[in-house]
RNA sequence: CGCGGAGUGGAGCAGUUGGUAGCUCGUUGGGCUCAUAACCCAAAGGUCGCUUGUUCGAGUCAGGCCUCCGCAACCA
């Protein structure tokens, strides 16, 4: 089923414009997208490169209301910081625009209109929560309240945490804003939703038939979404930041930033193209491929394409090459705890060495699952593979050059057996890479022009020229040219990847491009051709930077810990009687051990002075029962006692919970007499 | 039992249609000395999360269980 295209449109996530961008968005998207791009340039394909930023959504309005702030001056912020920082990393956007500029505004709005124009949507009123103090409607994770479950404050509109339950808005016990705190009161709205019901018919058959050469685990996502049935999706909130919903009765609509983001994409398209951007979007000979990470998968693969269909007109994707996560130093990376490497911090910190970030998130991308990233690797990668592979050999092969044949390129005799089999070796790296590249294997591809280098070291470490160079020059002008014409592939081989030193490479070579289809070749450099002087391609990465970024992170936690230390607000005040009611007492525990098929709790025999009660606790996370048995702990003697898994419990043991969820059991501070009342 | 992905030597990852478990780094030993104390060679190191099964044969297929990540707020 081997499609030909005539040129590629290549589209990355647009990263949201409420944070800088961060090396998980880098090794999930953009460098991959960006590699993939450079390569099909070097092939002198014809292809467009689209990026952006989603400026529009909920979280964008909260930060500036918390800022004191317009909208408008978050996105300017953040833009111009994701714009510039992908620029000097050489992401090579065609394009880079945003979904708060007139163009998009226009093309999302026209595209709205004319899927409503043919009736591609239906409409629906509902009631939902609106705050008045905030003029605004509440999405369900802007409501809080008490669980009608298991009556914890703090449950949010859709889910508590607390017991796990799913809840709708409406079930929660005194309901409140999350954003002014107020009560909300329930409004009715209008709302337009895309019948993806519809449209799984053919989902069906064009990803699960036509599409099974996409990545596990793209594929078993839609399988997933596409075997549960699909449901209509709501196109349009209620909220003041966005684009307006473009029919009569709207006012206060805004499109749903799932809808107007992806369309983004066109209009950016639009925006570098005014002309002809038409045959990238809609001409069956483009290609069309989105650079997205995992959380994304279904928008891309099923709603985004449903939008395309019904408008009519577009072309779908033919792959969505979807990244797991990167995760750092055992964490996952977090914006709002701070816990990421960004980008503008990265090029400011290590100046210059784009290309080593670039390598190192490729070599670790996660490709198949989520992986890890941490400084010391970063270290080692530059230090064992960037110096001493790559850049030791080019700095070997020009040296020697140097020192022997002034710089210039010598001439290449006779092939010994030996050469011939060095040069067949490599030969072969230009179709593996490609088959590589074209199938999205960015890690594999990259490790396979690193193994190019390793033959050099090797050719050189065999050939010995430096002893040859008192008996055979002939011999030695013979190796270093073929050294140097692996070089030349090297500098090739690796553009798409490590483009700054490739060029810098070139430099040295001085040779001003190269093409993709001179990889393999062996002529790259002529006989005689003078070359630069020879610098580092790369530098050692010291200990003492590897710790300047390992105390940030360390510091970062800690700030973490001490911001998340604010303590919850009072609760209602209560009278004497009430305190009164409640009956704690100290027990010392006889027995404790784990409750069989529950992983939280533990059972415990406690002596309270009168007799012995059973007592099961949720504290197995944090204690091993032997190192409870005999202490002496607080408990609530006159709680009715309630089944947790079969086991009776009577009472309920005291403990504190600490900032990042942890408990601690109150214990008292001298021992003291089982039975003894709490006051 | 909500749904998907993942669990492979010290670290990070491969493993295509079931047939002796590979790669890079690290470690140890040796060689070389042109090169950024770099390079080259060799060795040690794994009961492939646990378990039951299918098979002549299972990392790979099927069932069960455990753990991590994602989707359902924000987020690649």
């Amino acid at each position: 089923m081997e499609k030909k295209f005539k040129r590629t449109t290549v589209t990355s996530a647009l990263p949201y414009a409420n944070g800088p961008v961060h090396i998980g968005h880098l090794a999930g998207v953009y460098v991959p997208a960006d590699i993939y791009v450079r390569y099909l340039r070097l092939k002198k394909e014809d292809v467009i490169f689209i990026g952006g930023s989603d400026e529009h959504g909920v979280p964008i309005t909260i930060r500036a209301r918390k800022e004191g702030v317009t909208p408008q001056d978050i996105v300017d912020r953040y833009h111009t910081l994701i714009k510039d920082s992908f620029k000097e990393f050489g992401i090579s956007f065609d394009v880079y625009g945003r979904t708060s500029s007139p163009i998009h505004h226009e093309t999302a709005s026209q595209f709205f209109r004319t899927l409503y124009e043919k009736g591609e949507f239906i409409e629906k009123t509902s009631e939902q929560y609106y705050d008045e103090e905030a003029h605004t409607f509440l999405a369900d994770r802007y409501i809080t309240g008490e669980c009608p479950h298991c009556h914890a404050e703090g449950a949010y509109g859709d889910q508590c945490e607390k017991c796990g339950s799913t809840l709708s808005p409406t079930e929660l016990i005194n309901p409140k804003s999350a954003i002014s705190g107020s009560k909300p009161v329930m409004k009715k709205t209008k709302h337009w939703y895309l019948p993806l019901d519809k449209h799984e018919g053919w989902l069906r058959k064009w990803i699960l038939e036509d599409h099974k050469e996409w990545r596990p685990n793209v594929y078993g996502q839609c399988k997933s979404w596409l075997d549960m049935g699909l449901q209509p999706r709501a196109v349009s909130r209620d909220l003041d930041w966005g684009i307006p919903v473009p029919v009569e009765g709207a006012e206060g609509k805004v499109l749903y930033v799932w809808f107007d983001a992806p369309i983004g994409y066109i209009s950016n398209t639009k925006e570098l193209l005014p002309d002809s951007w038409e045959k990238w979007w809609k001409d069956p000979e483009t290609r069309l491929v989105h650079f997205i990470g995992k959380d994304n998968i279904v928008f891309h693969c099923i709603v985004f394409p449903a939008m395309l269909k019904a408008e009519g007109s577009y072309i779908l994707p033919d792959n969505v090459p979807a990244n797991e996560f990167l995760n750092l130093e055992g964490d996952k990376i977090s914006t709002s705890r701070n816990w990421a490497v960004w980008l503008h911090e990265y090029l400011h910190d290590f100046p210059g060495k784009q290309d080593v970030l670039r390598y190192v998130l490729t070599a670790n991308a996660p490709e198949t699952k989520d992986n890890d990233f941490t400084w010391k690797d970063f270290q080692a990668r530059n230090n064992n593979e960037l110096v001493a592979v790559y850049g030791n050999f080019v700095n070997r092969a020009l040296v020697l050059t140097g020192k022997y044949f002034d710089n210039k390129v010598p001439t290449c005799g006779e092939l010994t057996e030996y050469d011939r089999e060095t040069l067949k070796e490599f030969a072969n790296v230009k179709a593996e890479v490609e088959r590589l590249l074209d199938t999205f294997k960015f890690r594999d591809a990259q490790k396979e022009v690193m193994n190019l280098a390793r033959i050099g070291n090797k050719y050189l470490a065999d050939t010995e020229p430096w002893k040859l160079a008192k008996t055979d020059m002939p011999r030695v002008a013979t190796i270093l040219n073929i050294s140097l014409q692996l070089v030349a592939n090297l500098a090739i081989a690796f553009e798409p990847f490590l483009p700054f030193s490739s060029k810098k490479l070139r430099d040295m070579l001085n040779i001003t491009s190269f093409d993709w289809e001179q990889l393999g070749r062996i002529d790259l450099l002529a006989t005689g051709h003078q070359l630069n002087k020879a610098e580092l391609l790369f530098e050692k990465i010291e200990d003492s930077a590897i710790e300047a970024q390992v105390q940030k992170l360390l510091d970062t936690k800690k700030a973490n810990e001490a911001t998340s230390h604010t303590a919850n607000p009072v609760k209602e005040t209560i009278e004497f009687d009430t305190f009164e009611k409640l009956d704690i007492r100290v027990g010392t525990i006889l027995e404790c051990q784990k409750v069989p098929k529950a992983d939280k709790l533990l059972q415990f025999k406690i002596d309270d002075g009168l007799g012995t009660r059973t007592i099961v606790s949720g504290i197995a996370k944090h204690y091993r029962p032997e190192e409870l048995t005999g202490k002496q702990i607080c408990f609530i003697a006159n709680l009715a006692p309630r089944k947790l898994k079969g086991i009776v419990s009577e009472g309920m043991i005291l403990s504190a919970e600490n900032s990042d969820g942890t408990l601690s059991v109150i214990m008292p501070q001298k021992e003291v007499k089982p039975g003894s009342e709490v006051k």
